[in-house]
DNA sequence: GTCTATAGCATGATAGAC
DNA sequence: GTCTATCATGCTATAGAC
């Protein structure tokens, strides 16, 4: 069962502050901080407000006015902080992929059958995403709108996640516990299954579908689909992949 | 095998024409029409042109005068066509909406058993998203920035495939061909998968993966999920699901 | 150091010339 | 019936007043 989804929130909260303060040197190049403790209170006002008015409409219609008035700060004091709008976009994305690489890494670090690292790296994916909605939806929705740079950076985040979940797979296939079938094939489905949960909230929030419902359903379907079975039974399973 | 995916392009090309005069119909209280031939012809060029900018960027980011300069026409004759900015949203809507639902209900109609229904179904969606690629990807990505109504009608109308799905679903465990797993939620998983294959091109292109490949691997996956087996197995099989 | 005022620009929509 | 000129608006970014 390894974290609740409460568990999980307190961690997240507490990583907030402490990714403030990392995030702001990141991004200090070009800023006057003066006073840190009312800087990192400040940014992360920021781009807490940013994901609330950019996921309500979208990042452009969001206007620096309307930032603004939602954070109390200055049109002046916001360019203290971000250059220009486009600087807010690098400011978000650094802050989620630090949350989100750290706690990943951590939660799968000390498993070491195949198949549970898998199970806990599914469930860790959706409770991340449940914790951070606002940034998973953002950064899946304005991705194609980033400048090069930070649309490659963005690609490359989601490949790196399934290279790891590429590598779990393959060190079951060569225990003989997994299927031989395409690893980044079957990987690039499950993440598309993860990401629905983030991407379609309107829908289970519709249906009052459970977080632990979900991702119970998505690891057995993944298993099924992955899990070999008594040699007899395999060539039943190869006639259904024709 | 059923279609080819080139069979399906010419299908989708020859519907192109006709359904432009339907859109127009459909629009046309507000339009003051004169020659048909050159107002269909007109109608499908500011389709087409508005899928590619919108899509390059985003519909918000595309301004009324690119689309003057790229369909050739000036501005005041594109407010013949469109009453204003947000009414294109809804011609381009109608339009994907006629086109998708007549070819996947034309090339599921005279199939009976579920098995092979859901093999076409899935099949068919995804040459559909091939073919209509502009299309899916603006109407997915667009969504959340639509009108009210006009949001109410896309997310009816996702929910509408999801129906359709459940069906062939239900009607399979009805049969005890299928095993009893929720079929919504097995049905929303697999159109997150579905859906994958026009949302990251950039992925599956970079890995030239096949059409056919990832049709046949999304079969093959959902039956090793949904068949059920010997009722010996179906205890294993449960064991795994928890 | 904070906040208000405004420069400079791009847009959606239209009116009116050819 | 086409096309060009223009209006009002809302935006980012900054300069300059307090």
């Amino acid at each position: 069962m390894s974290m609740t989804l409460q568990a999980f929130r307190r961690l997240v909260y507490l990583s907030k502050q402490e990714l403030g303060r990392v995030v702001l040197n990141q991004h200090s190049e070009r800023t006057r901080l003066n006073k840190e403790p009312l800087a990192v209170r400040n940014l992360i006002k920021i781009v807490d407000a940013t994901l609330a008015l950019s996921n309500a409409k979208n990042f452009q219609a969001m206007s620096l006015r309307d930032l603004s008035l939602e954070t109390g700060l200055g049109m002046s004091e916001l360019h203290a902080y971000i250059r220009d709008k486009d600087d807010l976009i690098s400011l978000i994305q650094s802050y989620g992929y630090l949350m989100s690489a750290r706690i990943l890494l951590d939660q799968i670090k000390d498993i070491h059958t195949p198949l549970e690292q898998l199970r806990i790296a599914v469930r860790t994916h959706v409770f991340l995403s449940e914790t951070l909605l606002d940034w998973f939806y953002f950064s899946y929705m304005e991705t194609r709108n980033m400048a090069a740079e930070e649309k490659r950076q963005a690609r490359q985040a989601e490949l790196g996640i399934e290279e790891l979940f590429c590598n779990i797979i393959r060190a079951g296939q060569r225990q003989g516990v997994f299927r031989e079938l395409d690893p980044q094939l079957s990987v690039s489905l499950l993440e598309a299954m993860l990401q629905d949960w983030y991407l379609k909230r309107w829908k289970y929030r519709q249906r009052q579908l459970d977080v632990e419902t979900y991702v119970s359903f998505v690891q057995a379907m993944l298993e099924r689909h992955l899990l070999s079975e008594q040699e007899s039974e395999n060539h039943e399973n190869n006639r259904l992949a024709q």
